[in-house]
DNA sequence: AGACATGTGTCTTATAGAAGATATGATAAC
DNA sequence: GTTATCATATCTTCTATAAGACACATGTCT
């Protein structure tokens, strides 16, 4: 509601953001602020582009052109009709939005969801890897959790996942455990977290003893590992994850433009 | 030149394109014929927006929507106060687009340019997965090649490479040795073949024998394979190549959103 | 069930000025 | 005379506004 006049000469007022942008820019970063406060949450509407026009006090067509872009970054998704959404992880649509494995035949939901067992979630301290990665200081309170997904009764993937403590105060295995569908989906709901965006690098690797053991395959298979770091809105890390995945009955699909 | 009347009522008689779909995405169809044509080739600029407005007879704003889409999918590249160009491969900027394999330190300009090394180029017939990746009928001339890529004189990527045999008709390794740059830059200059997206699945392997020999590594390092299909205009297949990669000094990296 | 109204995003046109790039011509300096 | 510099014109894309028609979704009234 601080609709304290701007430095800008005779701009249309729009708040506090980049001064000298095009104006759909600055209506962007105002719409990016107010989905990151939570003003409008995952799966709801956002308000209609007449109604943002009135509010910025600017014409509908650059509304429009300011949504159009959050839509291409997949944080907005609109419906012809019906409105525009908040991007969430929990659509049937595109659920597991970030997971790239397909089986050899089929495709993931032939057979069956995913079956995930939670092997280990407990609280502890960044080391100096989570930290830089998560931007904490060393030693900060981190959750570290460990799980097995498997497809199809076949053990697959294991992952394990750092968390920053203080935005996921609360987190159980419990909690995850009761939960159906992606963690993403829960993080938003529960946590007021949406994952929007992250970045991945692949490696070919052998197991170690213990995760061998995990996904009961022979050591000298060799996995795909798969680290991630995952930001929310406005390039925040906000989890770091490093996955190994069986590659012999699925692959890792990519498409590239 | 066939300004044959669509059956579109009073359409402003778009060409031959889609004929109940939005006015733009007709003339983005026009256009990507235009390219595939070869009308304008990769480098050059295309007519300006008031120009192709005039041609199509519609508006100006109509037919940057059309160029937006195509700029977006990497087929255009718009520069202020210039043109707009078709986008090719042989940019300085973002040479070697496909590549997604990055040094653990520094760039990939950090080391020099890549080596490469054409270890064989040989004219076969498609056996049948090739065929039919390539829709190809099976037993078709294609060409056959196999290169080594050294990064600071370590043999980094293996790659074998197959070309459909006609669009490709004079291919030799003389002159895919003696050019630098980008392959696919090549393509263009000297076959008129544009690689426009392309699909990779990847898994982690074992090197055979030759593989390991020919990468100077033990047989037992894991490696990192990568199986592409990539397209030309109108989503048609016309490379396929399988690479294997060295993940111990690179990895892959991969952006999601 | 069908017709209609209303609210949403979508498409198309038109107009206007801003901003970046480039050529041309005048002017000044050497 | 030649060369450098500046202003101007003109081309391009980019931004912003406005208005109207269309398509889709969801009611409400008959």
């Amino acid at each position: 509601m601080s609709t304290e006049t701007s430095l800008a000469p005779s701009a249309p007022l729009a708040g506090n953001a980049p001064a000298f942008s095009p104006l759909y820019q600055q209506i962007k970063a105002l719409v990016l602020q107010s989905l990151q406060s939570g003003e409008w949450k995952p799966g709801e509407p956002i308000p209609s582009e007449f109604e943002l026009a009135a509010r910025y006090k600017v014409s509908q067509g650059t509304v429009r052109k300011a949504i159009d872009e959050l839509a291409q970054d997949n944080l907005l998704v609109r419906r012809q009709g019906k409105g525009t959404f908040v991007a969430t992880h929990a659509e049937q649509q595109v659920q597991y939005r970030f997971l790239k494995l397909k089986p050899d035949q089929g495709d993931l939901n032939s057979q069956g969801p995913a079956q995930r067992f939670i092997i280990d979630c407990k609280r502890t301290r960044a080391n100096n890897d989570v930290a830089k990665a998560l931007r904490l200081r060393g030693g900060d309170a981190v959750l570290q959790l460990r799980r097995v997904l498997s497809f199809g009764g076949v053990p697959t993937i294991l992952e394990d996942i750092w968390l920053p403590g203080g935005p996921f105060k609360g987190l159980t295995a419990e909690r995850l455990s009761a939960d159906q569908g992606p963690m993403y989906a829960l993080f938003e709901t529960e946590f007021g977290i949406r994952m929007v965006r992250a970045q991945e690098r692949l490696r070919a690797v052998n197991p170690s003893d213990e995760e061998a053991k995990l996904l009961k395959i022979e050591k000298h298979m060799p996995l795909l590992s798969v680290e991630r770091l995952a930001f929310t809105y406005h390039d925040t890390p906000m989890e770091w994850r490093r996955g190994i995945y069986r590659t012999d009955t699925h692959y890792y699909d990519n498409e590239l433009n």
